[in-house]
DNA sequence: TATATATTTAGCTAACTTTCTAAGCAGCAC
DNA sequence: GTGCTGCTTAGAAAGTTAGCTAAATATATA
């Protein structure tokens, strides 16, 4: 938890995550993005890769970059510990048998 | 979002948040909760203060705090951005107006 | 092989954060 | 008033972080 949050601990960072929520982008794209030098963004990558927030894998000459949703997932459960009275995510249910 | 997740980047201070949400409690009585100077945990109280995860009132000689939960809901919209396939927060509906 | 491109690593500095102790302020009780 | 309790403010030391430039690594291409 302690990672996760101080990965989002950043508005650059959090700007990333941003950018791969709409498809998956090569280190140098996500740093055309920034007024900021290229070694910066790549250790903003690391720490995101640290957190588990993005995943890498290289392609050739380039790296590409994709959002994990599944720690997204964990750091929501964090916060519904605050929420005792919201409505639980529900089973999958056959709408059918409800009422059977 | 800077100044939330600035808060929230501090285990001192995201235990202190879990310590609320079980009541309302005093500066003293947070503070003998942890291993730490008064002031040190003063220190995070005004943080979370800044970041309107807390809210404070004097009471005498005591200074109450509680857990504010309306940011929690921003941060968790912010959260949801990265979900689009999740089901939306539904409006409340008369349940027999459905199938009418 | 040489060269260009894409990205990361290393090493640095300035700024910020966390923690402490000492001192201050405010309310309560005598 | 004086003293006690509860809490915050001030200031300093230690550690961390974000940004930079220079250099290294890895791949593609001529």
């Amino acid at each position: 938890m302690n990672i996760l949050f101080r990965a989002l601990n950043d508005a650059t960072r959090r700007e990333i995550l941003e950018l791969l929520k709409d498809g998956d982008m090569t280190a140098g794209d996500i740093a055309d993005k920034f007024d900021m030098s290229k070694p910066s963004i790549s250790h903003h990558l690391d720490l995101l890769r640290q957190a588990d927030l993005v995943a890498s894998v290289k392609k050739g000459q380039f790296v590409l970059y994709s959002l994990n949703m599944t720690v997204i997932d964990e750091i929501m459960v964090w916060f519904m510990q605050f929420k005792p009275n919201a409505i639980q995510a529900e089973k999958p249910r056959n709408r059918f048998q409800v009422y059977k």
